[in-house]
DNA sequence: TCCGTATATTTGTCATACTAATTATTATTG
DNA sequence: CAATAATAATTAGTATGACAAATATACGGA
């Protein structure tokens, strides 16, 4: 039982080790962005014109840490923030002209970094690889609701 | 190939998910301590007295942010700095009486709440992620060194 | 319509990461 | 031995992550 209790620290290791090469190769090569700036525009393109509640979601961030993403991306006129005209409490992130530029000429290199990681593996790997983390991520459901599973 | 990017926000995504469950069962709980700190003090139960780098070695810090955590164990009376005789530039780090009481009190408590990941997984899960993560942790050296692959 | 509650965003605080720079000490080398 | 390079630890600055609290707005029911 003991040894199973590494697995969380492969999995702290390894994903601070992804996002840390992956942040040195942008910084050599100048994308002027961090990987969690990167990941939100990257959502951005893909579902126009999000609140930052459903930007957060798709993004896997909370709304504190999406909105001073959001911030740092204003200042670097990526993204604006425009009024919701059917909601005055939400704000719809918008892609500027130089975010859109911005996707299109790192995409490439990102998948190339991304690559990376995925030498000496295969098709069936990433499939196992999939899978379990899924599971884990549903069994440690933090549950404050109804079915009262813990506290 | 594109596909094979959502490696990296599923091992983020897990890997917090995993951490913010163990910290919200340490707080409940009340274990008066972190999950980061946790590790610093197991791993200074298996190998007594190492000083500060070693120390971050194993437990896969980096310097700065070990000389934190040290920070706060101090405070929490549960380590303490002690003079290295042979290199008057470190200092080791040694667990206090309360520290071990920390960690005989804590261990089961913590092991129950790691294995809440592994539901309806099994040993061979087990050694496929391992292996997996293991390989994309070496595919993804940063080589600083004499071998010269990248700036 | 008014009131209580729910929601979207923001702000504050603490902890962790990474980088770069600083300090004190040790090791190396001419 | 003296000058230089390397190393252990720290500090500073910025970004992210979690959680709590505050603010503004929306919504539901009396």
């Amino acid at each position: 039982m003991e040894q199973y209790n590494a697995y969380s620290f492969l999995l702290d290791r390894t994903a601070r080790r992804v996002k840390q090469y992956a942040q040195y190769q942008f910084n050599c090569q100048q994308f002027g962005i961090t990987v969690d700036q990167w990941a939100i525009l990257k959502n951005l393109n893909q579902h126009t014109d999000l609140s930052q509640k459903e930007l957060a979601e798709y993004c896997g961030k909370d709304q504190p840490t999406l909105t001073r993403i959001v911030d740092l991306l204003v200042s670097k006129d990526l993204v604006e923030r425009r009024a919701n005209p059917t909601d005055r409490r939400s704000f719809v992130v918008h892609l500027t002209t130089a975010g859109k530029r911005k996707i299109e000429t790192l995409s490439g290199e990102v998948n190339k970094i991304r690559m990376q990681a995925w030498q000496n593996l295969n098709e069936e790997d990433f499939e196992h690889l999939k899978r379990i983390l899924d599971t884990i991520y549903t069994n440690l459901e933090i549950d404050n609701g109804s079915t009262g599973n813990l506290r």
